[in-house]
DNA sequence: CTCCATTGCTACGTTTTCAGTAGCGTTAGA
DNA sequence: TCTAACGCTACTGAAAACGTAGCAATGGAG
């Protein structure tokens, strides 16, 4: 190569290229909490942005890729890809050829602990209403 | 006031300043649901990070603006101070002069429905280390 | 075969959110 | 008065999410 220095490129905001993290698991450090603790995994991993929300959209059955999308109202693809990565990596989710996304065995127990939420959500509702909250 | 111009400012790249935006509650369309329903606003609520983190340092007692942001790990005021309005304009907990924020009724029935997470965390923990993906 | 629709997903520039640090106004005690 | 802790705000830079466009692969229909 002829010893030209290279384009400068001028240096813009051009980010690192976006390097994929894994997801929060038990054993390991997670945001605020070094201990490995896997209730902390847990806490990280669904206090994630659309997490609980697919998890949710697929209580009762499996949903393809865009239909899953649609579902969430429109979640971008990327952010949708990064989040199911996440679920896979976790052992909550699996990807079948024919059916698309579906919870594992382990996704469901979880899913099924946190059902009773809806009706608290409506107490919730019902109290914020009363107080003029609302 | 003399009527000289203002500073012209240069209009830089300062953002709006920054107006903070209410909590998702009940009744309101929220991230990804435009239907209102309690459990969509409870699911953005509680996918906000550090939202769930601080409910779980709080399960055993009140602690203080500042023992909260400790054992949360460092989270910086700013974020912990916005996730507190959040919290106390949803009615999940209150600030009390003398002993600090603590959670209300619903708070804590909130988390006593989430106690049981814990438990199956660690079988999240356990099966994860049997299939390898640890 | 070509045409067309659907699927899962990547690229990338913009906007929003979070992190990290400094520091202010107040209250209380020594 | 000095010091310390309190709750919190301001500001800057980094990370995450958004929105849109579009690509490679698959599977019919004609």
């Amino acid at each position: 190569m002829a010893p030209h220095g290279k384009a400068p490129k001028k240096a813009k905001k051009t980010a690192p290229k976006a390097v994929r993290k894994s997801a929060p698991r038990p054993g390991r450090p997670v945001r605020g909490s070094a201990t490995g603790r896997p209730v902390m995994a847990l806490i990280d991993l669904i206090g994630r942005r659309w997490v609980l929300r697919i998890l949710w959209e697929l209580r009762s059955g499996p949903l393809t890729f865009r239909a899953l999308q649609e579902a969430c109202g429109g979640i971008s693809p990327s952010v949708l890809n990064a989040r199911l990565a996440d679920l896979k990596e976790t052992g909550l989710l699996e990807h079948e050829e024919a059916e698309g996304y579906r919870m594992t065995q382990l996704g469901r127990e979880l899913t099924e602990q946190l059902a009773p939420l809806t009706g608290w959500a409506e107490r919730w509702a019902r109290q914020l209403e009363k107080s003029g909250k609302a």
